[in-house]
DNA sequence: TAGATTGTTAATCGATTAACAATC
DNA sequence: TAGATTGTTAATCGATTAACAATC
């Protein structure tokens, strides 16, 4: 089944795997079956077997899967075998907020650019990077061969620089703007639309009864 | 239809309906047909109407939805139509920018309490709000009766503070910390996990084959 | 070998889309 | 009224769950 088109559902499904393979790794634990990590997780063993089957047969009949494996092929199922150039692009709290963010450091992930287009802030560093205006933002994103742009920026703005990356062969954009951006079919885009959780929250706290659980 | 259990799907796409009525609404644009919805948010309208009439029949045959109308329906559903007493609980990177997070404003949130575990801040004061001991938390989210409370701490601590919150009383946590919270079923939890958005977006820039493009 | 647990097919369930009668 | 567009039912599509043969 390594060849069906794999649905949304799954991937984002897979980090939570990951999460849990990392925790109980770390208690020293070998091996675990579907049927573990449905407790632990809160998701059918079935689902798990499906959905990992989707990528290869990473377990073992009567034994169930190795821990350290299942998470070596979910860092190459995600993409997070190999490292990545990363732009920050708004320096604002967001922006300063992702900076700093834990998850970039453990994984191959390298803030290589900066910009902001306030000129208190330009030419100040942080964390080693200089900060720079975003005129400069191609000529960084060309020679620096940049992978992913984020984008911490308001609305207004963000179309127009995200058609500057996409001419500069930006590959994904983490977009932390309230905005639907348009792109081509080739560069990926992944949306943290923060209004749209926020307001998820206030729905099921008046609406307790559609309230599926923790999901 | 107005009884049925409501997926979280539809939920999950409230917040988009709302932002492009904002967005048309600031044009002067007075009505809206599902059609032309349709184009804006690149979902069908079928789905549209379909969506909207879980909650109502808020539209009229042969002339569409009015803007205005649609909008003030859909702030009562989601439930922003009354105003909520928020703590941000961890002021590193991530509770500082939640603190200037413009959605805020906009709407009826109010920070009432900031908590940290850091002797150096705390004492500090941010947008008038004096950053208290963690020790301190379950006095004020009595006391002020806080809605909401914003985990923006690491996932080690994250399950014992939100114990004490559902202790006093909280109804809704909105959590940033990676790690699966348990919760009673009458306390609302949104999670934004932001370590699972970013190998989801890693994930389709190393298997363009499976992308949906935008969603 | 016997027991356990996977990989995978089939059945069920739910969500999306299509169609159209109702009605403004 | 005629045209447009909703609200809603029925059809389709896709995802989840159940079941079990394969096999370690």
């Amino acid at each position: 089944m390594l060849d069906a088109k794999i649905s949304v559902a799954v991937i984002k499904r897979l980090p939570k795997y990951y999460r849990y393979l990392e925790l109980i790794g770390d208690k020293g634990i070998i091996r675990v079956s579907s049927q573990e990590l449905s407790k632990i997780t809160g998701l059918t063993a079935s689902q798990i077997r499906q959905d990992l089957n989707h990528f290869g047969a990473f377990g073992q009949q009567g034994y169930g899967y190795n821990v350290e494996e299942l998470k070596i092929e979910l860092e190459k199922i995600m993409g997070v075998d190999k490292p990545y150039n990363v732009v920050i692009i708004g320096f604002g709290n967001i922006g300063s907020a992702l900076l700093n963010y834990s998850g970039f450091k453990k994984k191959g992930f390298k803030v290589v650019g900066i910009f902001d287009n306030s000129p208190e802030i330009i030419g100040n560093k942080a964390n080693d990077v200089v900060i720079k205006d975003v005129s400069e933002l191609e000529e960084v994103v060309t020679r620096e061969k940049v992978d992913i742009a984020i984008l911490a920026i308001p609305a207004i703005p963000a179309q127009e620089i995200t058609d500057k990356l996409v001419a500069c062969g930006i590959k994904g954009i983490w977009n932390f703007a309230p905005i639907d951006l348009k792109l081509p079919r080739n560069v990926v885009l992944e949306n943290v639309h923060l209004d749209g959780s926020l307001l998820t929250l206030t729905y099921y706290m008046n609406s307790l009864k559609d309230y599926p659980g923790v999901r």
